[in-house]
DNA sequence: TCGCGAGTACGGGATTTCCCGAATATCGGC
DNA sequence: GCCGATATTCGGGAAATCCCGTACTCGCGA
């Protein structure tokens, strides 16, 4: 599975990112803000916290990434999720009991968001509070938290690890032509009587479009040029 | 390629769908306001707008869905896209000259929002108005418009037009596993040699994958299944 | 319990793609 | 003008894919 991994620790301008939940919790006052980003290209996910070294450490050496109900339901919604709404599972009651010990309210919100590349990002907040206040908390701060949310994971997959996938590769205005038609289901015969010319002329674009994307195969190079956004998957 | 469908002209409960945009443009001030989902499942996108019926019925007539720049940048972003910022391009001046005619300001913002399946929707908004207001409404706006561009992602998802529709594809795990080979440039053989089974088998399997995904081609089955996330570019 | 559909596995042969070759056209730089 | 790089065009033959068939297993509902 993946491997949870805290980029403060990484060299580099990492220490922006903490810094800067730090000041999302100060400023909206929660008691924790927490960042998760999972890049299922690499297989790596990560995270930054407010949280205690101490719950930090004992969250990523029992693994808890891999059943924390919070990050399973908020993988799978568009909306924000409150964490009262999630079900009392056994997992549930697991990490949240471990975390009341180490002094973490189980009242939060998590707010999911993603990118084009089945990029995940998740937001989390908490404050141990009565459930009046709580409510006005969220009704005043969502709209800034969403926003907050999708600036945070931006700036993380513009970082470093997704730059290598955004460059675009040159491809001539035929290739990129006969590889859309491609990835449209099209054979190279379909695609000869589409654009008049001879079954061979469309192979050799192909063949040129894999080689300029350093690919094996024409369907390897359907999924580079989609990674790159050179056409488009429909 | 996708067709554009207007769902207010379909029956059901659509109406509340249009309702709801007029009630964000009057709310925050805006002329228009649109909405445009694609499910990348049946290959179709929907849309919802205040616009005027004209400029609707010659958006849909020019299919300028399928060479919109607004679109086109904000389906690789992660961020709100201000069209000020979108370069000139030939399909820039052609469909935003064409919107002037019907009265349309260039002047407006673009937030993406996406769900576990791929699917994409886009909230738009404009308002003629001159750049120093234009900026003290968006910075007013843009946490609300986010979470209303989530919400009403999130509504037309779950409504009845699509929830039979968009569902995660049932591929199984060794069809799963062999597309994403295939995708990493691997033939039939070598995956044969991988997994330790006859190229044959292989071939079954991506032949399975391919009717799973409505594809005619492997290369199409590829594609398809990087637009749900079903597996990822390597 | 008994099909029945789905997943997994394999082979023969037709179809398609891929690798080699080659030619012409276009275009920017010396 | 000339020259090299790139784009575009095409064909023969080898290699891979794709369509047809079969067979076994396993879980699930009649």
């Amino acid at each position: 599975m993946t491997e949870l991994i805290d980029l403060s620790e990484v060299a580099g301008q990492a220490g922006k990112f903490d810094c800067f939940l730090e000041q999302v919790r100060d400023r909206f006052g929660f008691d924790h803000v927490a960042y998760l980003g999972s890049n299922p290209v690499a297989g790596t996910m990560h995270g930054y916290v407010t949280y205690p070294e101490e719950w930090k450490r004992h969250y990523t050496h029992q693994a808890y990434h891999l059943i924390d109900p919070t990050l399973r339901i908020a993988q799978r919604s568009i909306a924000p999720i409150d964490w009262s709404r999630i079900e009392q599972s056994d997992n549930f009651r697991l990490v949240f009991c471990a975390a009341r010990e180490f002094g973490i309210s189980d009242r939060g919100v998590t707010i999911p968001v993603r990118g084009p590349f089945g990029d995940t990002g998740m937001l989390s907040v908490t404050r141990d509070t009565d459930e009046h206040e709580w409510r006005a908390m969220i009704a005043h701060s969502i709209g800034d938290l969403q926003s907050i949310a999708v600036h945070m994971h931006d700036a993380v997959m513009n970082s470093d690890a997704f730059s290598n996938v955004l460059r675009r590769t040159p491809l001539s205005s035929r290739e990129i032509e006969i590889l859309q038609w491609t990835a449209a289901g099209k054979t190279q015969q379909d695609i000869a009587d589409i654009l008049n010319i001879s079954h061979r002329t469309v192979e050799v674009h192909l063949r040129s479009a894999r080689e300029k994307l350093f690919s094996l195969t024409t369907a390897q190079a359907i999924a580079r040029a989609i990674a790159q956004h050179l056409i488009y998957p429909i």
